[in-house]
DNA sequence: TTGAAAGCGCTAACAG
DNA sequence: CTGTTAGCGCTTTCAA
């Protein structure tokens, strides 16, 4: 790559040197003899770098990457060759610009938590082969303060650099023309809109049947947020469960939890402060019922013996705290695989089912014994 | 939005009609009377939807958009105005391309598997509150069969997507100019590259020193990908800590594993199908130990009556399986939290360490069980 | 079979 | 204070 180009001490006229260090040109200034110099910057190579290294226009090297007929053989070689030696790949963002195409997938999320990067592990394994690559987007809204995130982050990222999107608890989506969207666990259940989720109000249900079989009667919940379909599912779940027990529902032991550890405490605390206390608690979901064992630990109550908790949505991390938790399982990875699938078929306009509904199950572990009366 | 612009039914001269349903226009056939139909397409909008609607230019809309001054505060709030309104998002290709600044990280992987998304369960932690957004990218290349792929992902993001990149276990980077990148667990160990690690050879020497302490002597070793500076370490310190107990080690008892559920599987078979097979594995990661397990189980031998197993990450789903596995923990989450403040802190230009070793635990599950002579 | 030129949606000079 | 202009790196007619 080091090389010297063209005149080098002429005595007979302008000295003309180019110093080929690499692929940048430094040119000299005006007043020195016409000497060019290029040196290596390891810079980002662009289309220009290889059609000038090749010897061709801009427009044949994008045939030859887009694999375009109307290339003369001998000039695909060497265009490729140069593009292999410069190590050189299109811009995402340049080639979803101009062409709305990418080939890329995207993956919107809040925030990465245990319940998105389970989807995520799903669908990456199922986007394997297809042809796609995935990007995960995180819109850094943790909180769920900023509602919306999902629209900003698919106007973002939408038209120019996903062909499509799997939106993971989205409060509101509009579908854009021509753009594919579907939806994991939404706001408002089956839409309009292509959704993925899993049978809440059975697994709450069963749940809470499980509580109930142990003998447990002051049963409190914390259910999830709720602006989300399934955190109003589990709720009336619970709610169908103790009615067919006969057990009526204490009001003031059904207390807001919201899905997140920092929100949960707060419900938790007040739940376990009453006088009158529960001796079992429904978790809307994983983290809330984890952060319920934390807080019932920091009052001296011991897991299950003094309070039994159940979580969902068995996250992996529901099988590391100890005690280990009871829940009830969504099969969250393969939601994330169903929901890029299904993704994949309404972008190559496949017809098929567009809500697919996943069975739950409950996984016994320690977190729950038997009541003490 | 719907309303009727212009002239109607004029009989005196050229009919003209807008019909405006939203943003998208229709143009008559040159044959007809001068009529305009704009239909409401829910299409992206756009900068110049904005401009248009609000009556300035694009540049306004942008200076508007990105805070700059020199804007009369009665057009920055009529834009503002209509940016909320018509719900314009600036396309991160476009912004990307052009300013060559995003406010977006990248996370690079290979692929999203346990390892990989606890790091990014760390690392969107840490974002919060940087200003900046996260997007991960899969290159889709799980099995490792094409190396480089940390090198085209970086090419295709870089410079237009991301203003720096976390890569994921990366065997091959170069350094661009102007372009931040923090390596985990990379191949080479500490090399000029800013880099995040734990410490592979002390926690392999603590997996080590536990089955010799349980009185095992036939250890079997599943080496992780040879590739990768981790694997060597964790290989290198069973070694050490086999010679420091002067307990030779047997070569057939150590093989290739990968890193990986399926490349395990065969190096797993082999070991334990030996006459004279380990007692006990250590297993380059938690996946293969998985895979080991499997193996065993399949072969009709008992863990940890028959075998012990002992893996390495302590990645969720270790605690998960049955019998629930003994590991050395890294600080997974951790290391993405650091690396994404590392990222940040390098572009930001602040002076800091750019090796980061975080240390190792041993984590006692069910595994692992006495040597039986 | 090739390349010149227009333009994707946006930003950044620079004039007015 | 505002708009005009010239691209960012790429694809895609269309003419040579």
């Amino acid at each position: 790559m080091l090389g010297i180009d063209g005149e080098f001490c002429s005595r007979f006229g302008p000295v003309s040197i180019v110093i080929d260090i690499g692929f940048e040109t430094l040119r000299k200034p005006a007043a020195w003899p016409s000497i060019v110099i290029r040196v290596a910057f390891p810079q980002r190579v662009k289309m220009s770098d290889v059609a000038r290294t090749a010897g061709v226009s801009v427009a044949t090297v994008s045939k030859v990457v887009n694999g375009r007929y109307g290339v003369a053989q001998a000039t695909v070689e060497r265009v490729q060759q140069v593009i292999h030696q410069l190590g050189y790949e299109a811009s995402l963002g340049a080639q979803g610009l101009r062409s709305h195409r990418t080939n890329v997938l995207g993956i919107l999320v809040a925030e990465f938590e245990p319940f998105s990067t389970e989807l995520l592990k799903g669908a990456s394994k199922e986007v394997a082969g297809t042809g796609y690559q995935l990007l995960a987007y995180s819109s850094g809204d943790g909180g769920g303060t900023s509602i919306g995130w999902e629209r900003r982050s698919l106007a973002r990222l939408s038209g120019t650099l996903i062909d499509g999107a799997v939106i993971v608890t989205p409060t509101v989506v509009e579908t854009k023309q021509d753009f594919h969207v579907v939806a994991v666990d939404p706001h408002t259940g089956p839409s309009g809109l292509p959704t993925i989720d899993s049978d809440n109000f059975a697994g709450a249900v069963l749940a809470t049947n499980y509580l109930l079989s142990l003998g447990h009667r002051r049963i409190g919940h914390l259910s999830g947020r709720p602006d989300l379909e399934s955190a109003r599912l589990r709720e009336a779940g619970f709610r169908r469960a103790m009615a067919d027990a006969g057990v009526p529902v204490d009001e003031s032991l059904v207390r807001i939890g919201g899905f997140r550890v920092e929100s949960a405490a707060g419900a938790a605390a007040e739940l376990l402060a009453l006088p009158d206390r529960p001796t079992a608690v429904f978790a809307g979901n994983d983290l809330s019922a984890i952060s319920t064992m934390d807080v019932a630990r920091s009052m001296g109550l011991a897991i299950p013996d003094d309070l039994s908790v159940i979580g969902f949505d068995n996250v992996p991390e529901s099988a590391s705290v100890s005690p280990p938790l009871t829940t009830i399982m969504q099969p969250l990875q393969q939601m994330g695989a169903e929901a890029l699938r299904l993704l994949v078929d309404l972008i190559a306009g496949v017809e098929r089912d567009t809500h697919i509904r996943l069975p739950t199950e409950l996984v016994v572990r320690s977190s729950c014994g038997p009541a003490r009366d």
